[in-house]
DNA sequence: CTATTTTATTTGGCTATCCTAATTTTTCTT
DNA sequence: AAGAAAAATTAGGATAGCCAAATAAAATAG
């Protein structure tokens, strides 16, 4: 059997009885190892997966900052959302954004453990910097086979954390924390370690490099400037001064090593 | 610039002076390091690999062999060659098939370069089988950066050849001449190595391995039944018969180390 | 050379996904 | 609380890529 393309597939009924199965509407149903499942398109996951981080930032996810982060209009946004809500992928409040259900969930952990596998891998095999991950990542998430990720996985010794030190979500679906606390909102003068950063932007990435911060940087808050201002702190001999704007985008662990992993900077 | 979808973009137009510019109907164009490039859809690219491939084999490429081998109808064909006709990667003779031009070329060797340098690079990292190969190769193909598939080219060390023994095409668009000749149409009595076998079909691969048989195998044509029977072989200590279907599908050198490469079985 | 079979093309139709423009609902201002 | 601005939805339309059925051309068999 020829790999499904992207968009439509007719297969042998997963149903009682004979006869072909067209389902062209929303992803397509194949067969694999493990029975019938169900898969999505690309476009179909990407959605998902942002009204997942949507959720996490803000407590659901809206049309407007949907459209913002898939770089689609709203009105592309909102006829998707109806598709996924009748799928059962999201619950759908008109007007007021949207939450996914739990199997919804699903397919974005899913998706998410991808993710940051094929991370990992690239990083390990490669040796691909940080800021270069992402956008292949992006890509190859929904090309990969469950097969050739959980051989990755297995490679990789079944790691805990990406090279952004974000948590990979476990094949059960269970998802360890985000580890830490936002940067800007890390008490002054405790000493700490950088534990994650966003992955979403390569130049804030580069400067970071640049700044010699990494995951596993120790560093201490000497002061924090009112209105959203800069942030003073120490890192090694040095002391840098980092926008409130990049700050929110660090976690940081109180203590010293807040999880036995390295950077892969 | 989040990854383009695979179906549609809309971009700042790579043309002078302003304004967007959306380019669905054929791939589109996309700005990378080296300029505005076309980037192509994976079926599109799938086609013209099609097209390559049975060009290779038939001299022309015929709208039912390439319906059979995508696994689509005659009449999506048909449809499909008329856009790559108006775009200038192939030439259609209506009712005696297509040919490649010189740009339809280039895109199937810098395709089939990036599925078989995948393959040698999953080969390596996590040890698939060469029989496992394959399907992913085909659809991670349509997935990586030409950044990426640099990256993978240096880490292996500039490679010649894939695992299943077929040369990989260099970027420049040269490709070394498929090795030796058809076991079916290999000498008898002579001595030779396998230097190559088809990837298409993983049961055959895993029918080679229960052989033992393997890409720098030595073997001997003992004799070769008449009316395409099956052909006999020693192997080692063995002595193997093996169907005139499967033999055609194994490219033997002779002598005895066809190119120093090594077997990634 | 004609009849039949095979191969190829044309016609008409479908869904997925996106867009623009118009409309509706909610939120913000004063 | 009314008016303005922002956010969301609806309406209408486009292209890619597929299919089935009808038609046409080429190849084959007698
Ligand atoms: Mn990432
Ligand atoms: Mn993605
Ligand atoms: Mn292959
Ligand atoms: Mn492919």
């Amino acid at each position: 059997m020829p790999f499904p393309r992207i968009l439509t597939l007719t297969l042998p009924s997963p149903y009682e009885g004979e006869g072909f199965h067209t389902r062209a509407i929303f992803g397509f149903d194949v067969l694999g190892t493990n029975g019938w499942k169900v898969m999505l398109t690309a476009s179909i996951e990407d959605y998902i997966k942002a009204i997942y981080a949507l959720e996490i930032e803000d407590r659901k996810a809206s049309t407007k900052k949907l459209a913002q982060r898939l770089d689609v209009r709203m009105a592309s946004v909102t006829g998707m959302i109806k598709h996924l809500a009748s799928e059962g992928y999201v619950k759908h409040m008109p007007y007021r954004g949207v939450h996914l259900t739990e199997r919804g969930r699903r397919v974005a952990l899913d998706l998410v453990r991808r993710h940051r596998l094929i991370e990992l891998f690239l990083s390990r095999t490669l040796a691909l910097t940080w800021d270069e991950l992402h956008a292949d990542a992006e890509v190859l998430e929904h090309a990969v086979s469950d097969s050739l990720i959980e051989r990755i996985y297995e490679y990789l010794g079944c790691p805990e954390f990406d090279p952004h030190g974000s948590p990979i979500p476990r094949k059960d679906g269970s998802v360890a924390p985000q580890p830490g606390v936002p940067l800007d909102q890390f008490p002054i003068g405790a000493k700490g370690t950088i534990a994650e950063v966003s992955d979403q932007d390569p130049e804030f990435l580069r400067y970071l490099t640049k700044l010699k911060l990494a995951i596993g940087s120790i560093i201490r808050v000497r002061e924090r400037a009112p209105f959203n201002g800069p942030i003073l702190l120490d890192s090694g001999s040095e002391t840098i001064a980092i926008g409130h704007d990049a700050a929110s985008r660090i976690r940081v662990h109180s203590g010293r090593a807040g999880g036995r992993r390295k950077s892969h900077n």
